[in-house]
RNA sequence: GGGCCUUUGGCGCAGCUGGCUAGCGCGCUUGCAUGACACGCAAGAGGUCACUGGUUCGAGUCCAGUAAGGCCCA
């Protein structure tokens, strides 16, 4: 066996490597449901295989390791399901550049391959495929040396077999229940990826735009118009208006008794359109409308309406039967092919791309005497998260999923904790899962709200995709209209008998209330991927075809708290020991707050409505780090920190400690980005300069802090291609001494562990050497003290897990070992240890609450605390007090979580005192600038128990105060030459320090601040109001604090 | 436009249902290479808690408003 000796200086890496093995070798990280114990279990937010993991995935997943770690010592049946997303849109547009990049063929010419009947799909998704698998294997990679413990056993992909079969049955479902439609909507289309997007993929952005006026000439019926002869629309896309079926007033403008009923000619295509009155319509300022809306600053009074192109206008189309006319080619160009027959003289933009159909148009309209005017106007415009250019609202067939259904978004509303729904006059009805207790519970609360208020205005969801990388829909349509009399009799004789038959065996379902027998077009969703005589029933028929769209990501993400734990598997289902049945619902989704409504929303609306029970009761959102700036972290800002750059720079264990203490309740933290001289390996902080955007982003060349002559280039100037890397002039990679934090705690930890660890193995057992060993003796002070500071920390390190308040627990760990363990208490045990009577139980105490402290700090710094367990095992395997029970074992991963035990409250009072007073000695020690190895001598005028403690805890006030004690006496008279200090209501002199004015200085200082003190107390207790109306016992307690103040005055002489 | 959040020493953050003589880490100052640790030890300096008003015996903490910044949803 290797031997576990702890090295002289602590390298984390050969630390964690081998923690993790043994980690794994004692598959410590899997549970089976039938283990026994309450279940606890997280699914993991999948990352998506579109990249690597980045710090906010580093943050988010030591958060769950650390709960899962502290759920697993606390005897929880205990499982972390990890796992990756396919990322539907984001990964094919990124492998579609990286082949475009490397000149290979890319999604374009796949695309034709497949018009060509050449398998371009398959072969394009093998290309994807690939990628998948490579960032796949990097992103376990980076949780591993993260030290996450998943239980790899139980890892998924949203595209794998398991998973497509809960998509394929999720979907059937909801088909059949009638809670998927296709319908010819609006959608988001974003026209270089040529998809629909869904409302939350669209990113508004401010843009510099215009308002254009333009007239619309009034068709001439004979009709007087009250002089009018032309309306004038204002708009800022004018090139829609070849699709406009309509022009709009607000029934309150005055003008629109004269206009009823008349019709303008619109331009270019000399369509007649109705002019329609509606509220929708925004009065203009000078009639009425409201100044303080900029609309109303620019509005005409007449809106042109578009509904083909423009979601307001789609609904006011609606209201009024328009036609809807749509003027534009996938790719977003002007095209007559599409729904625009009447084209008019509008041949010239036929083929243009939206932006150069504009300006045809606005020329046009000047030509033709027709533009009135142009405003400037900035408003902000729906962009593609994915290919970033402006979403254009494009009425086409897609699917749809009726999340407005009471089943779907009121059944997520019901499940809300009624304490954390907000009364909005919104009929939010109580499920039954939320009156049983298991309600769905935001931490921290106010993100109820967001969630709430999303439910409430939902809207249907758009789940098609048009991709190739994703689920594909499993319906299949007819894909003619017209049949041959061939045709139509092997459908009505053949299969149309047999759909009837699979429907009935469940296995298809059609859309609802379609007549099969005479419909021309229905679609048949078919239950299971595996299903082939269907399939194939189908498709050799020659009459059907499966949809080519596949589903949005979000679709199989939804399902991810049931497809991970095998849904819809009978044995699943049936088994109430199936993984299923006992770990969903999960007890805590860990995620941060843009995800609410795009994915806790539709876990919650599926996992309720297929398996009628929540995904998960808790949902913990965490905060986002952003840089010094308050910036959020990106690729082009070239702001981000990579966790493996700190893994190497500082330890994995550095980095958890770290980022759990900056998880306070808040919605961001920031943490400065450093650079790292790659010529001197220093850290430094880079300069900053703005960028166009208004960004603050580090200079694209850096000097080296150590020599300015030698330059670098930052991440900004690299991703922005504003500097290009040489040998010269290499690429400085980003770090933030931020984590110095994490790395000093783990270096005091190993050096105390250490050196607590070598003192432990020459000594003695002590003289009752059972596991229940009291460390209460009299003479033990220091030990009781530390047992009572352990118990607390325990209490304060569980409060904060608890309430996930990670920076709590980091705290109470932090200031316990460092503060309280180190600092006092093993230096204190550096007397004891030297004394035959105390070294055996003080031995024991040190390796007890050392073993205590591993506990307690594992889930946070999991590797360095294994590494020092197995070392205390071998050394020091007898621990355990009474009050402090440590059931051994042989991994502190399996060991259990420290029982807090009640706090000697005496013995912290005890040791306060000695703080106290070593403390004062230290103190007059600095300011007398004694030689710090000096000794000094000390007398103390105390009396009673005071004058006991004192003597009890000679040795340790001598060690610690590098002093000796004289005299201890009551009625001591301060020796000449000596400096007075108080402290626990006791004089200090220490003897031999001569300079009386110096003295004199200290003295009055601190009479001053007694004075201070004193008034304020003093014009609090004679202010009769306070007396009066305070709580009696804080009036008490002034009255305590002035009298001793006082006293201790007095004593100043 | 609606909602949420932030503003506390040079920097990053705590401060629970109001009682604070406002804490912590980094940085800073002064000592110290003490046989666990200089990624360290000891002792210090540094804040009228963004602003204005209100409630209260008492406000960093509650209320209203103002300013600056961030995020989400339209």
């Amino acid at each position: 066996m290797l031997s576990n000796q702890l090295s002289k200086v602590y390298d984390p890496s050969a630390v964690e490597t081998r923690a993790y093995q043994a980690w794994q070798q004692a598959r410590a990280f899997h549970a089976e449901p039938t283990d026994g114990g309450p279940p606890y279990s997280i699914v993991i937010p999948p990352p998506n295989v579109t990249a690597a993991l980045h710090l906010g995935h580093a943050l988010n997943n030591t958060l769950q390791d650390i709960l899962i770690r502290w759920q697993r010592m606390m005897g929880k049946n205990t499982c972390w399901l990890p796992g990756t997303d396919h990322a539907g849109i984001a990964t094919q547009t990124i492998v579609d550049k990286r082949l475009q990049i490397e000149g290979q063929p890319a999604l374009k010419e796949y695309k034709q391959m497949e018009a060509r009947g050449e398998n371009g799909r398959s072969q394009f998704l093998e290309k994807v495929y690939a990628w998948k698998d490579e960032y796949e294997k990097r992103i376990t990679e980076q949780l591993k040396v993260m030290g996450c413990s998943c239980d790899w056993d139980r890892q998924a992909f949203t595209m794998d077999e398991p998973r497509a079969k809960a998509v394929r049955e999720a979907f059937f479902r909801l088909f059949q229940d009638g809670l998927i439609y296709r319908g010819k909507r609006l959608v988001n289309w974003d026209p270089v990826s040529q998809t629909a997007l869904a409302d939350d993929e669209v990113e508004m952005e401010e843009i510099d735009g215009n308002f254009y006026y333009l007239r619309y000439p009034l068709v001439q019926d004979g009709h007087a118009a009250g002089g009018i002869t032309h309306v004038t629309v204002a708009t800022t896309r004018p090139e829609t208006m070849l699709g406009d079926t309509a022009v709009a007033i607000n029934p309150k403008d005055p003008r629109a008794a004269a206009l009823r009923g008349r019709k303008v000619l619109l331009p270019i295509v000399n369509r007649q359109i109705p002019i329609i009155e509606d509220d929708y319509v925004v009065l203009p300022v000078s009639l009425g409308g409201d100044e303080n809306d900029a609309k109303a600053q620019f509005a005409t009074g007449f809106l042109k309406v578009t509904p083909a192109h423009d979601p307001n206008d789609y609904e006011i189309g609606q209201r009024h039967g328009l036609a809807m006319i749509n003027i534009m080619a996938p790719d977003a160009s002007i095209s007559n092919k599409h729904g625009w027959e009447d084209v008019g003289d509008g041949a010239f933009v036929l083929g243009q791309s939206r932006e150069a159909a504009r300006k045809l148009v606005v020329d046009w309209f000047k030509q033709n005497g027709l533009l009135e005017e142009i405003k400037p106007y900035r408003h902000s415009v729906g962009h593609s998260y994915r290919s970033h250019v402006p979403v254009e609202p494009y009425l086409s067939d897609q699917w749809y999923c009726r999340v407005t259904d009471p089943r779907l978004a009121g059944a997520a509303l019901g499940a809300m904790a009624r304490d954390q729904v907000e009364e909005t006059g919104a009929f939010v009805p109580e499920s039954s899962a939320s009156a049983a207790g298991a309600a769905l519970r935001f931490y921290p609360a106010r993100y109820a709200k967001t969630f709430q208020t999303w439910h409430e205005n939902i809207r249907d969801w758009c789940i098609s995709r048009q991709l190739w990388w994703g689920h594909r829909i499993p319906v299949w349509a007819r894909a003619k209209t017209e049949l041959s009399p061939q045709e139509k009799q092997s459908l009505t004789q053949e299969l149309i008998p047999q759909l009837r038959q699979w429907k009935q065996d469940n296995r298809v379902a059609f859309d609802q209330q379609v007549d099969i027998e005479n419909a021309t077009s229905f679609f048949i969703c078919v239950r299971r991927e595996d299903d082939q005589p269907i399939i194939q029933a189908l498709e050799k028929s020659g009459l059907f075809a499966q949809d080519s769209d596949v589903l949005d990501t979000w679709f199989s993400s939804a399902l991810w708290p049931m497809s991970t734990l095998n849904w819809p598997d009978a044995d699943a289902i049936e088994n109430k020991q199936s993984a299923l049945n006992v770990w969903n619902p999960t007890s805590v989704l860990c995620t941060a707050r843009e995800i609410i409504t795009l994915w806790v929303s539709r876990m919650v609306m599926f996992n309720l409505y297929l398996l009628n029970r929540l995904p998960f009761t808790d949902v913990f959102i965490h905060a986002m780090i952003q840089d010094g700036h308050g910036q959020k972290m990106s690729k082009s800002l070239g702001n981000g920190v990579d966790p493996v750059d700190i893994i190497l720079s500082h330890g994995a264990d550095a980095m958890r400690f770290t980022l759990a203490s900056m998880a306070t309740n808040t919605q961001d933290v920031r943490l400065p980005v450093d650079m790292v001289d790659p010529h001197s390996g220093e850290t430094f902080t880079p300069e900053y300069v703005t960028d166009s955007a208004g960004y603050k982003v580090a200079k694209p060349i850096q000097s080296s802090p150590k020599n300015p002559k030698q330059k670098m280039v930052s991440s900004y100037g690299v991703a922005s291609g504003k500097a290009h890397p040489t040998p010269d002039i290499p690429a400085a990679r980003n770090t933030s001494s931020k984590f110095d934090l994490g790395r000093n705690f783990c270096n005091k930890l190993w050096n105390a562990a250490r050196f607590v660890i070598a003192s432990v193995q020459g000594a003695s057992p002590p003289a009752d050497n059972t596991p229940t060993v009291t460390a209460s003796a009299k003479d033990n002070l220091p030990n009781r003290w530390i047992v009572a500071r352990f118990a607390r920390a325990v209490t304060a390190a569980q409060a904060g897990l608890h309430d996930y308040r990670f920076d709590q627990y980091a705290q109470a760990c932090y200031d316990f070992f460092w503060r309280d363990y180190c600092d006092w208490y093993v230096e204190a045990s550096k007397a004891a240890m030297k004394d035959p009577a105390m070294a055996g139980a003080t031995a024991r105490v040190l390796a007890s609450v050392l073993d205590g402290a591993l506990r307690l700090m594992h889930p946070m710094i999991p590797f360095i605390t294994e590494t020092i367990w197995w070392n205390l095992n071998e050394i020091a395997p007898q621990r355990g007090l009474a009050g402090l029970t440590l059931t051994p074992s042989e991994l502190l991963i399996k060991a259990a979580w420290p029982q807090p035990a009640e706090p000697d409250e005496s013995a912290e009072a005890d040791f306060a005192r000695l703080q106290e007073i070593i403390t004062a000695i230290r103190n007059v020690r600095n300011e007398y600038k004694v030689e710090p190895r000096k000794g000094v001598t000390v007398s103390l005028k105390a009396a009673g128990q005071a004058a006991e403690l004192i003597r009890d805890n000679r040795a340790m006030v001598e060690l610690l105060g590098t002093c000796s004690i004289n005299q201890i006496e009551a009625d001591l008279k301060q020796p000449v030459n000596s400096a007075r200090a108080l402290a626990a209501e006791m004089e200090i002199y220490i003897e031999d320090l001569i300079d009386p004015a110096a003295e004199q200085q200290r003295i009055e200082k601190k009479r001053q601040e007694l004075a201070g003190k004193i008034s304020a107390m003093k014009g609090r207790l004679s202010n009769q109001a306070y007396t009066a109306k305070a709580p009696a016992h804080l009036v008490q307690q002034t009255r305590d604090q002035l009298a001793a103040a006082e006293a201790e005055l007095e004593k100043l002489g």
